[in-house]
DNA sequence: AACGTACCCTGCCGGC
DNA sequence: TGCCGGCAGGGTACGT
């Protein structure tokens, strides 16, 4: 499911109710997981995200780094199935994940910087800069997905922005012009924002531009949306705003 | 080096 | 109602 906005949702609501807190117990439901050290007796110290990764800095130098992948996430209350349960002096988080894709492990700092160090700039902590897409032929709506040109767009937002930008899916990332590049940032930074503060709410009815619109008209123009698929996944545009 | 494709899993939804 | 194919917001391991 999560791209950053909603990494990001659930980052602001993990941080208050588990900071401070210490582990009690961790009860892995799921043999794909493997925890390679014992974490219990150590505090969070902090959660925080970059990309869509999510970190959970612990005391003595250990960090869990959690990758939610499509369907994971974080809930407090029990669901009916869970991959973990973490159990702290502050209450219980489980951690869910349907097609059991997810990933979590325990790293040290020193694993935590390189795992890290492969992601691009993060819009919202470093500031939009897609300089990257200069160096790469692939369409832009493709290059858009790659974590190490930008981190924390998925498939949704690398739509919206698009739109929002007017740029053309399928064109080459090397040939946009320097401007349309500037207009691409400002419309990922909007983008994101825009689905932070709405929250979860964004994914009620009809609060995006074009995803998962095929067949509707553009807000901007009435044109009707098509959807392409690009690198086996869908794409939304608005082939007159989209040049 | 950089690009495309197959694959990892499960649940849901629409059509028959 | 029940089954089946198609689809899903992510990333990686390969092959070329």
């Amino acid at each position: 499911m999560p791209e950053l906005p909603e990494v990001q949702i659930l980052v602001n609501k993990l941080g208050p109710r588990l900071e401070r807190a210490r582990i009690q117990a961790i009860e892995v439901r799921d043999r794909k997981i493997k925890l390679r050290q014992n974490v219990v007796g150590r505090r969070i110290l902090r959660v925080w995200r970059r990309g869509k990764n999510i970190i959970f800095d612990l005391s003595g130098r250990l960090h869990l780094l959690v990758h939610l992948r499509m369907t994971g996430w974080f809930e407090f209350a029990e669901p009916k199935r869970y991959r973990v349960a973490i159990r702290t002096g502050k209450g219980t988080v489980y951690f869910e994940d349907g097609r059991r894709f997810g990933v979590m492990q325990v790293v040290t700092p020193a694993e935590l910087q390189l795992a890290l160090s492969a992601l691009g700039p993060d819009p919202i902590a470093d500031g939009c800069d897609l300089s990257q897409l200069r160096k790469t032929s692939r369409p832009v709506k493709v290059a858009l997905l790659d974590q190490r040109l930008v981190a924390g767009v998925g498939n949704i937002y690398a739509s919206e922005s698009l739109w929002r930008a007017r740029i053309n899916p399928r064109r080459r990332a090397d040939q946009l012009r320097p401007e349309k590049v500037r207009a691409l940032e400002r419309a990922v930074v909007v983008s994101l924002r825009k689905a932070i503060k709405y929250g979860p709410r964004i994914f009620e009815v009809q609060r995006f531009a074009v995803y998962e619109r095929a067949g509707r008209p553009c807000r901007r123009c009435g044109t009707i949306i098509r959807r392409i698929v690009q690198a086996q996944r869908s794409t939304y545009f608005c082939a007159k705003c989209q040049r």
